[in-house]
DNA sequence: TAAGTGAGTGGGAAATAGTGGGAAATTGTA
DNA sequence: TACAATTTCCCACTATTTCCCACTCACTTA
């Protein structure tokens, strides 16, 4: 697969519509899956990705164990199908707008194998408070280098 | 691939658009990949450069920890492809002219595998801040002699 | 010293991307 | 069944980006 990377902001229109950045929709297919991420953010995957993902996350949990469940309701459960439209919009359900804060300015990053969907404020105070532990996650990276 | 270095000032016009040193050009292939460094620069790599360190990121960090999706939104996420025109310049896309602070003035440094791109007064800046933790660091090379 | 070459800068025109809004269709509700 | 509300489809406008070319300045070479 294509790179699929790169941050972007876009406005989110009256009606709950997003335009997906041009460089990351040559990239997509015209269905995609877009659900709740771990962070206040949403989670939007090509259908293979998220099928495998979903398989993988269900595979490893349990309907008999609480710490399951919560995993099955917050990430299974609110995924949602959604279109893009012909002028490379994506149409996103009021519950998931809600949940994700989204108002108006979005930011949109791209991650390689799925992208994320935030509001814009609130991915300013995510990095801003994480501003450390990112140095020092980056710290620990040191072992990593240009060969 | 060849020594990529050398220190060159150059100006962003105002369509966003950057010259690269001839020197470092020869030496670049015409599409390249651009994203956010660890301090407040950009860092241009070759695709293949870029390629590989971004897998070993990926392959070191998950989807499902806190820590890892921090390094994959403030590295792996805002890296974008970009051309060299005809006139060895790149274009740097606006998400990332901003949060580098790019202004007009840039400094372009090659550091053999990669190149950075700083605005000037920030460059100069962390320079200044750096004085002596640098000569510190430098102390710490000690035992590297010539030969 | 003058001409030639190469590097960097600037700007116009065309193409593309993003935004907003109307009309039709669908859904839900009374 | 009729009405209201929301969603979907379609089109138009505007801003941005991309492509192309011209200009200037500095350095080299004759």
């Amino acid at each position: 697969m294509k790179l699929l990377t790169g941050e972007f902001k876009n406005m989110l229109d009256e009606k709950g519509r997003l335009s997906l950045p041009a460089r990351l929709r040559s990239d997509l297919p015209s269905s995609l899956v877009l659900t709740q991420g771990v962070d206040t953010c949403l989670w939007l995957f090509a259908p293979e990705e998220w099928e495998e993902l979903s398989q993988r996350i269900l595979a490893s949990t349990s309907l008999f164990q609480a710490r399951s469940r919560l995993i099955q309701r917050r990430i299974i459960a609110p995924a949602q199908e959604v279109e893009v439209d012909k002028l490379g919009r994506i149409s996103i359900p009021q519950s998931l707008r809600d949940w994700a804060g989204l108002s108006k300015e979005c930011i949109i990053l791209g991650i390689s194998r799925y992208v994320e969907i935030w509001d814009s404020q609130r991915y300013q105070a995510y990095l801003a408070e994480n501003q450390s532990e990112f140095l020092s996650a980056a710290e620990e990276l040191g072992g990593l280098t240009l060969s």
